[in-house]
DNA sequence: AACCCGGGGTC
DNA sequence: GACCCAGGGTT
C-alpha cells in the first residue's frame, strides 16, 4: 500500500490542531526560545524541562544575555538537567552568534547545523518551527513513528537510518506547516505511538496509514540493536568540614561532569585507618566517621560509593562552601545528592 | 561505527 | 533491571 500523502498530512495536522498539548516555549516561538527548549529535551523528558525553562528565561531572557553570563552561574541553572555539555556548547553556540549574525540565530539549516550542539534534529526543529522552512525534524518520536508507519525493519539507533528517514519525510513536510507537521509526529511519538509500552493504535489518528498495523507488526517495530552494559566504578566520597563548610573541588574541565563542584573524592573503596593515613599530611583530623553507602547510575557507569565525614582544623586554600554556596551558587552533580543532603545535618 | 556524556520516568 | 527519552560531539 502506498501512502497518500496529502491525506496523511490533513489527518495529522487535524488531530494535533485538536489535541496538541499546551508547552511553555509553544506559546511564543521565538528563535531563543525554541532553540533553548530544543537543547533542553535533548534525551529529556518534557516534565524535566518545564521548570528549568522557566527558570532559564527568566534569568536569561535573551541570547545576548546568555552569551555575557557567568560559566558557573549558567552551570547551576543546568545543575540536574545533565549532558551539561550542552549548555557549555549554547553559550559557545551564543557568543558566535552574537559575532557572526548580529545577535541573532541564523534560519537556514545549513547554518543552523553549523553551530555548535547544533546537529540535524535541533537544526531542523529551529528551521522549521521558529522560521517556518520547509525541513524535517528527526528525532527519537519521528523514527519509531516512521519506522512503524513504514514497516521498516532498518535499526532506528544507526546513523544511516537516520538520514535514510530525514530523506524520505522531506516528502512528507507540510509545505504550508513544517512547524506543526514536525511538532504533529513527534506528539504522536510522546502521546500515542509511544515507547515503552504497547502503542495506542486504537485512539490514533494515522492508524489508517500504518503498515505496521496493518501486518500486525506494531508491536515488534521499532527495531533497536541493545546498549552495552554499564561498569562499576567504586568510589570513596569524603565529605570534609572546617568551620561549619565544606570543602568543594572542581572537576576537570572535559570528560564526565565537566566543571562541575564535588566534594572530596577517591577511586576505590577506603578504610578509616588509610583515609587517615591519607589527609593527615595535609590536615590536622579532629574526628572521622562513617557515612552510609550510595548508588548513582549514569548512562555508561555506575558509581558505588561508600562515604565518611572528616572534621578537620585547617584546609590549606582550598574552596570552602556554606550550605547556602551548596544550595544557590556551585552546581554540583545529582551523583553526590546523598551526601550533599547529609550536609544539614552536619552543618548550618 | 563506536563510544562518551546525566538523570529520571516507566514498565 | 531494562528501556529510552523532542541528540550531539569526538575519535
Amino acid at each position: 500500500m502506498r501512502i497518500n500523502i496529502e491525506n496523511f498530512r490533513n489527518d495529522l495536522l487535524n488531530w494535533y490542531d485538536e489535541y496538541a498539548r499546551v508547552l511553555p516555549w509553544r506559546s511564543e516561538p521565538l528563535p531563543y526560545y525554541v532553540w533553548v527548549s530544543e537543547i533542553m529535551l535533548q534525551q529529556t523528558r518534557v516534565e524535566a524541562v518545564k521548570p528549568y525553562f522557566a527558570r532559564f528565561i527568566k534569568r536569561l531572557p535573551t541570547l545576548k544575555d546568555l552569551a555575557e553570563v557567568d560559566d558557573d552561574e549558567l552551570r547551576k541553572l543546568w545543575e540536574g538537567l545533565g549532558y551539561y555539555n550542552r549548555v557549555r556548547n549554547m553559550k559557545k553556540c551564543a557568543i558566535e552568534c552574537m559575532d557572526k549574525y548580529n545577535g541573532f540565530l541564523p534560519s537556514a539549516y545549513e547554518e543552523l547545523i553549523e553551530l555548535p550542539g547544533i546537529g540535524s534534529y535541533t537544526a531542523g526543529a529551529i528551521a522549521s518551527i521558529a522560521y517556518k522552512e520547509v525541513v524535517p525534524a528527526v528525532d527519537g518520536n519521528v523514527l519509531r513513528v516512521f519506522s512503524r508507519l513504514l514497516a521498516s525493519y532498518d535499526d532506528i539507533g544507526k546513523e544511516s537510518t537516520k538520514k535514510k528517514f530525514h530523506t524520505i519525510i522531506q516528502e512528507y513536510v507540510s509545505k504550508d506547516r513544517p512547524d506543526a507537521f514536525n511538532q504533529a509526529v513527534m506528539e504522536i511519538g510522546a502521546m500515542v505511538c509511544v515507547p515503552n509500552s504497547a502503542p495506542r493504535c486504537n485512539i490514533c489518528p494515522i492508524v489508517s496509514y500504518c503498515q505496521a498495523y496493518e501486518t500486525g507488526k506494531e508491536h515488534v517495530l521499532p527495531i533497536k540493536e541493545k546498549k552495552l552494559k554499564r561498569r562499576i566504578e567504586k568510589r570513596t566520597i569524603v565529605v570534609m568540614v572546617h568551620d561549619g563548610k565544606v570543602v568543594l573541588r572542581k572537576r576537570p574541565q572535559t570528560g564526565l561532569l565537566a566543571d562541575l563542584y564535588e566534594f572530596i573524592n577517591l577511586e576505590g573503596y577506603h578504610t578509616k585507618k588509610q583515609l587517615k593515613e591519607l589527609f593527615n599530611d595535609s590536615y590536622t583530623i579532629k574526628s572521622i566517621e562513617k557515612l552510609p553507602t550510595s548508588k548513582h547510575i549514569f548512562s555508561h557507569v555506575e558509581w558505588h560509593m561508600h562515604g565518611y565525614l572528616i572534621e578537620v582544623e585547617n584546609v590549606n586554600d582550598e574552596l570552602l562552601a556554606s550550605i547556602t554556596d551548596v544550595d544557590e551558587r556551585y552546581a554540583i552533580p545529582t551523583a553526590f545528592k546523598a551526601y550533599k543532603d547529609m550536609l544539614k545535618h552536619y552543618i548550618k
